[in-house]
DNA sequence: TAGGCGGCTACACACACGTGTAATAACCTA
DNA sequence: TAGGTTATTACACGTGTGTGTAGCCGCCTA
């Protein structure tokens, strides 16, 4: 499909596709060098080890990210572009992969995460949405978000379909977006939960 | 701490914490039998390999899990017994082990998975909660709520403490009752997204 | 008290993985 | 065309891991 690029990218796509499918740490490098149809000796001649590969990989993601938001946004301007952005299968493929590496506990990953995080706050300060703690409430956003796809397999089986496929996949956004579009606490549901997390502050009782 | 256990259980407490800890593929039973302060052969001569190891942690969890809740609900019966119960230390571990064991596939999670979509489905057929995919609905916030446990190293980071603590886990607790509380999209920003999915199961333009 | 049985250990095996090394082919340049 | 650098391969090494085997020790029973 891609062989008509160079052997290094093939690599890197590979090991991308990969690294997203089984994890890092079960990914083995004989296997990429397979899918990429290159021998092992080759990729660590290009990359000098594994976490050399995840590296690259970890750069070319973030970039290449970044570079698709960039064209949304310049294209379309709408403030749906993150919805429309979501679907497309090589974002999907490289948000899959970034928290993949994120579960390493890879560097770049992490900036990422941290990246998102700052962003969700300086989003939540132009919300009508109040929060005593909006750090807290940005990074459990962000939390939620990777939960839907490091839970990719599973909701694949309870809702019997393939959520990789883009239209299935907008299924899960549908479905976020009506989570997040009504409250599922009322008033009341909430200030008992409240009540119960200050309770547990100050344990006094056995 | 708990050396007044049998080896047999304090080999499965061990196993629990290291699987939760490290993963399912990165804990040894090596490392697992010295966490127990016992030879690996013994390990083995209990429950016959990693895999049979496994699964009896995942039924000891699932089983503990239930009694928990059991109990928690005959002592109080408050509708807020299931954040007073989430940060309990042990429900803590038990579901951080059971979320690293679905991520590695174990048949017993996946059930338990299937178990929460399901009763997550029950519980919005009884609240106010508008969906057109009840079911996609129930499996993303079960999704969103694994990736809290799934996130905890990267979110002890950004957050400065040790999520692992009941006092800062219930800051993340939290945090979710704020998000679930009130709505993150006004009408015209969810109807917009609607639209843009919508627009994407029927892409005509280029 | 003799015998058996389960808890428990030490040690060896096979395999897969990341890594290292030497050699060959291709390609570009002077 | 000669030379050297890069791309590419095959193969061997060390290590860590799950697994297998033989044997020892304590308890319980007949």
């Amino acid at each position: 499909m891609s062989s008509d690029l160079t052997a290094r990218a093939r690599i890197r796509d590979a090991a991308i596709r990969l690294f997203a499918e089984k994890g890092i740490g079960p990914a083995t490098i004989r296997d990429i060098a397979q899918a990429a149809s290159v021998s092992s000796g080759l990729l660590r001649h290009h990359f000098g080890s594994k976490e050399g590969l995840r590296d690259a990989c970890d750069d070319f993601a973030t970039e290449r990210m970044a570079t698709l938001r960039a064209q949304l946004l310049a294209r379309g301007g709408f403030g749906d572009a993150a919805f429309v952005g979501s679907v497309h299968p090589e974002s999907m493929l490289l948000q899959r992969y970034l928290v993949r590496s994120m579960m390493d506990g890879s560097p770049a990953a992490e900036v990422m995460f941290e990246r998102m995080v700052e962003a969700g706050e300086l989003w939540l300060g132009d919300q009508p949405i109040k929060s005593k703690d909006p750090r807290a409430y940005a990074a459990v956003l962000v939390a939620m978000k990777m939960g839907m796809f490091l839970m990719r397999e599973q909701l694949s089986r309870v809702l019997g379909v393939d959520v990789d496929e883009p239209a299935h996949h907008a299924r899960l956004l549908r479905a976020s977006v009506e989570i997040f579009a009504q409250p599922l606490l009322d008033a009341e549901r909430a200030d008992a939960a409240y009540a119960a997390l200050d309770r547990l502050a100050v344990p006094e009782e056995s």
